[in-house]
DNA sequence: GGTCATGATTCGGA
DNA sequence: TCCGAATCATGACC
């Protein structure tokens, strides 16, 4: 840091003869009096624009003007489109247009998927719908997991947009910014449109990998509160003690073959609030425990054989005609 | 914390 | 695809 004001000075006073970006014009003649006396006006007023970031406001105002009035300058400002003209061609080709970023495009998707990023969608996300489908909205406990769960999509929507306008503001007044200087800098160095323009595609470059971050982050957060409301859907939950009842009516009045059809298994599913396959789990499990364990099941199934031969007799005193049940025992392995 | 009950999942067989 | 069997994971109860 403290090199740079002595390099600086060293370029000025003493490099400019037979200096490697200087044009040619400016190096003929430098043996004369003449070619002296321009070379120490160069000197000085680079010397003048290297110093005046160390000035105060006030005095660097009235270096800039007086470098703008000084006669030296439309020389000056030749010789830096030249060292511009030929810095700018060594680095041009290198910075080529870039191929729309996938990784990009992907996140977008994910993000207008899950309804973060788009409009507002009503019924909440993708994931919640799925998971509703695949619940078969058994109960109260999902539409609450649904309602927390939109919440939190909610929640990280708003941060997400937050965010975003955030960031957009700051590029477009750091972009405001670098336009004005750039502007004020091209009355004293050569600045063409098309360069600001290409500065500002820099800086929005720059600020669209920030903000690819924030979708990154974004997604990383959506996906954790996908991920943990999907889980929690796999948490088991007893059923209500009614959905059980019936379900257990059903496997002991029809001991002899408990296997329900899938018409039966319909109408079960709607009469306990649950899915077709929690049906076919409940029978499952309910067989194969009841087949590995009569005894212990031997009370419960004598109740509710009791409790279908009583119904049966109310249907049958009211002059309806009622099957009669299968016995408990009639389950036979 | 241990134990039992129970809903869900997985896997192999028919 | 359904079923039986084994197993896992969690809730409920003590």
């Amino acid at each position: 840091m403290d090199e740079q004001p002595r390099l600086m000075h060293s370029h000025a006073g003493v490099g400019m003869a037979g200096h490697p970006g200087l044009p040619q014009h400016m190096q003929e003649g430098t043996g004369g009096a003449d070619g002296d006396g321009r070379k120490q006006d160069i000197g000085d007023i680079l010397q003048q624009i290297m110093t005046i970031t160390d000035q105060s406001l006030d005095e660097a105002q009235a270096r800039k003007h007086a470098l703008n009035c000084h006669r030296m300058k439309p020389a000056l400002f030749n010789v830096l489109c030249e060292i511009k003209e030929k810095t700018v061609l060594s680095i041009r080709g290198a910075q080529e247009e870039e191929p729309p970023d996938a990784q990009l495009m992907r996140l977008d998707n994910m993000l207008l998927a899950e309804g973060v990023s788009g409009p507002e969608k009503g019924g909440g996300s993708a994931a919640a719908a799925a998971a509703a489908a695949a619940s078969g909205g058994a109960g109260a406990d999902n539409s609450a997991e649904h309602s927390d769960y939109r919440a939190k999509l909610a929640q990280i929507r708003q941060i997400y947009h937050t965010e975003l306008e955030k960031y957009e503001q700051a590029c477009n007044e750091f972009t405001t910014h670098v336009m004005n200087l750039l502007r004020e800098q091209s009355r004293t160095r050569p600045i063409s449109p098309k360069e600001i323009e290409r500065m500002v595609a820099i800086i929005h470059r720059k600020f669209s990998s920030i903000q690819m971050q924030l979708k990154q982050s974004t997604c990383e957060a959506v996906m954790i509160l996908r991920s943990r409301f999907l889980d929690a859907r796999r948490k088991r939950r007893n059923f209500n003690k009614q959905a059980t009842e019936i379900l257990n009516e059903y496997f002991y009045s029809h001991l002899s073959n408990p296997y329900p059809s899938e018409e039966a298994k319909e109408e079960l599913a709607k009469k306990c609030s649950i899915t077709v396959s929690q049906v076919s789990n409940w029978f499952g499990n309910k067989r194969i425990r009841y087949k590995k364990n009569i005894g212990k099941f031997q009370e419960e199934a004598n109740m509710y054989a009791a409790r279908t031969a009583v119904n049966a007799t109310n249907v049958s005193s009211h002059g309806s005609q009622a099957n009669s049940p299968s016995t408990p025992n009639s389950y036979c392995y």
